[in-house]
RNA sequence: GGAGAGAUGGCAGAGUGGUCGAUUGCGGCGGUCUUGAAAACCGUUGAGGUGUAACAGCCUCCGGGGGUUCGAAUCCCUCUCUCUCCGCCA
């Protein structure tokens, strides 16, 4: 959520930049303005009478205890007319508010300058491209079919027991899966993240803190009965862990990951892009979670990159690392960099993370603050990154590893499956 | 699922109608003392809004919402959440 100060001194700025990603928010942004001075006309009037109203009720108390009853009646009779008056404003100004705030959370973040305008996926600018892509063999099988050939994963199974994109995954592939997590989160606790095991569902403060709700409603599994969400990424519980809180500058940075399956409903997905591992309901991520000082968020993002990059690179996998354009940027997010893998046979870039940099728009929204040398609260900067998100990388690593005496695991796996190749 | 208890400032924990934004303790910060530290002692110590060049000032906030009253943390209604015991269960 953009800050209403912000807005109301940068309205020109917000506009321009919300362009960016195609986004139009002169009405919105002329309503927020309207709306907001008539909130603080309305504010003022109502702190007067109450500051008139508690200064007679004072004045009453003394006369009761001095005995001078008919004193007292008497100022009574214009505080019970000011209560009315009060009591309308006091509506008008909580009207006002909401009204304020269903705008408010409309607004998406503002893009940092240097993201590139463009509609989509197709206008993301690739950064640097890491690693030779691999020509596959002749006889060369998709992740689905090597999965099904060495017995890995069972597609038909999860389908009978849950449905499409629930795959479940057996044996070796198992304890691949288990392999990655755990490198993933020993990567990070050197890294300096500190793990944490988070709960799958979240309350609704908790999905609306992170920008879930109320934009990407119906993208969740819900629980009426409880009231409740499945979470899509960790970074949902992890974030929220800071919901309400005045950090002390010594704290920071806050680093922190979890592993986690996610849960996605991919309303709307279908055809080839969900073919075998490529999009799914569940899927396991580790996620990597930094709460900074606002001066350090674009360093930080960077590191974050690097680090994910280098787990890339530690599964001999090619990457290409993008940064999205404005009209691929999430809601909240003020920067992103997309990192693919290549994955060989299906001769296709696979997202396996998205890093972003969040800027002080989810710590807005979950008041998440840090109380400076001057004693003044400054809203931190928060970051998120998947490293990493297991599917797409498993697909990678089947359809770039398969030789004629089977499956290579990438060494760095090894003391983790306890197994260097798969037959 | 049944029965009961509770929700107060960073934490603990008082407060049952009149300067209570709130006693006190711990923690934090500043100071005295000390070569330094600890202890002791003194002082200070929430958030939001409005407003200001910045202060000041004013308003709101004792889980959320509503009500009674000139006046509510304190009384009433309602919702949510937490805890304890019993039942069931990994």
């Amino acid at each position: 959520m953009l800050q209403i100060n912000f807005i109301r001194d940068n309205s020109k700025t917000v506009i321009d930049k919300l362009k960016v990603k195609n986004f139009d928010a002169t009405n919105i942004v002329e309503k927020i303005i309207e709306v907001d001075t008539k909130r603080r006309e309305t504010q003022k009037r109502l702190d007067n009478n109450l500051s008139e109203s508690n200064d007679l009720a004072r004045q009453i108390g003394q006369l009761f205890k001095t005995g001078k009853k008919d004193e007292a009646e008497k100022i009574k009779e214009h505080t019970t007319e000011l209560k009315k008056i009060n009591k309308e404003l006091h509506h008008q100004l909580e009207q006002y508010k909401n009204e304020q705030e269903q705008l408010l959370i409309q607004l998406p973040n503002i893009p940092h300058e240097s993201v590139p305008r463009g509609d989509s996926e197709d206008d993301n600018l690739v950064i640097n491209e890491v690693g030779k892509t691999p020509k596959p063999e002749e006889n060369a099988l998709p992740h689905w079919e090597i999965a099904s050939k060495y017995n890995l994963i069972d597609f038909e199974l999860g389908n009978k027991i849950t449905g499409a994109g629930f795959p479940l995954y057996k044996e070796k592939g198992a304890k691949l899966q288990r392999a990655l997590i755990s490198f993933f989160i020993d990567k990070a606790i050197e890294a300096g993240y500190i793990e944490y095991q988070i709960p799958l569902l979240v309350n609704e403060a908790s999905a609306f803190g992170t920008g879930q709700l109320p934009d990407k409603d119906g993208q969740m599994y819900h629980i009426p009965l409880d009231n409740l969400y499945l979470i899509p990424t960790s970074e949902v519980p992890l974030t929220n862990i800071f919901r309400d809180t005045i950090l002390n500058e010594e704290d920071l940075p806050i680093k922190c990951t979890a592993y986690s399956a996610c849960f996605r409903r991919e309303a709307g997905s279908y055809g080839k892009d969900v073919r075998g591992l490529n999009r799914l309901h569940q899927f396991d991520k580790v996620e990597i979670v930094q709460v900074v000082k606002p001066e350090n968020s674009y360093k930080v993002l960077d590191e974050m990159v690097n680090y994910v990059t280098e787990l890339i690179s530690l599964l001999e996998l090619p990457y290409r690392i993008s940064k999205l354009c404005g009209g691929d940027l999430g809601f909240a997010a003020a920067m992103t960099y997309d990192i693919n893998v290549f994955s060989a046979v299906q001769n296709k870039w696979l997202e396996v993370s998205s890093i972003s940099n969040f800027e002080d728009f989810q710590a807005n929204r979950i008041k998440l603050r840090f109380k400076n040398s001057h004693g003044k609260n400054i809203l931190l900067h928060t970051l998120n990154g998947s490293a990493l998100a297991l599917p797409r990388l498993i697909a990678a690593i089947l359809e770039n590893n398969q030789t004629i005496k089977g499956l290579k695991i990438p060494r760095a796996l090894v003391p983790y499956t306890g197994f260097d190749i798969i037959k």
